[in-house]
DNA sequence: CATCTGTTATATTATCGATATAACAGATGG
DNA sequence: CCATCTGTTATATCGATAATATAACAGATG
């Protein structure tokens, strides 16, 4: 899987990091007991320092979407507890949902917004 | 509208301060045309510094939501650009929804949960 | 004219992001 | 057995950011 790293962007390296990688397991370019690149091979390609990768992988690991196995480095394992995933994205919901509300976008705006995304995300598996 | 800070989060102050108050305008505990309290009474109120406020005014400004009036100071005042806002509220639910789906959270369940929110903000103004 | 508004300037402290160099422990394959 | 790969840890440095503090300025209010 591409990754892509902007560096203009505010959010920080190995944030985006973890977003990308997110986003490739939601649409599965990473499956589950894939092997992800290297902390140095990932790095050597983006051209960014090592410890950065490091932290992406740590990261991700403390929020349950890689295991590190000594043998093979950081493998795809997903956590699914979908209490706390709901929690968490609840909370983001809300701050997000609040700003739409006031672009007077409406509910059914989002509910397309959120179908369309799905749809995307979905297509990526078929093919 | 009571602005509650948690000192121990991980989030600045500032953009706490920014989120409380886009959560008040979405739930019209912040009206149009309605002052903000001075930089500086807010600082005393919260306990902190007379510049994070400042900070926090400057962010809504330079959003759109709010304008500054020298007499006033600080007054709600949205700028609804519905184009910006689904881009920039898209480019967020994009990552949120990707750790949705890795969490085996489905569109249904992101649409209840949309549904719940815009109902709880809804039922503020009905007070 | 005292008092309120936001705004600007400067300085300091602490934290964080990213980089760099280096080393360690465990596993692998020739 | 040893070179080589894995993540991990330990320091150190540099720059940017967050928050604080003190101070001053310009415009409006009563």
């Amino acid at each position: 899987m591409l990754i892509q790293i902007d560096f203009s962007s505010e959010e920080a390296i190995y944030q985006q990091l973890c977003n990308q990688i997110i986003l490739g397991i939601a649409t599965s370019q990473f499956t589950e007991g894939q092997a992800l690149p290297s902390v140095r091979q990932l790095a050597d390609d983006i051209g960014i320092n090592m410890h950065t990768v490091n932290k992406a992988y740590t990261v991700l690991k403390q929020e349950g979407f890689v295991k590190v196995d000594r043998r093979r480095g950081a493998v795809i394992s997903v956590d699914v507890d979908r209490i706390r995933a709901q929690k968490s994205i609840d909370k983001e919901l809300r701050i997000l949902l609040a700003e739409a509300i006031c672009r007077n976008l409406t509910r059914q705006d989002i509910h397309a917004m959120v179908d369309r995304i799905y749809d995307d995300y979905g297509e990526v598996n078929e093919r």
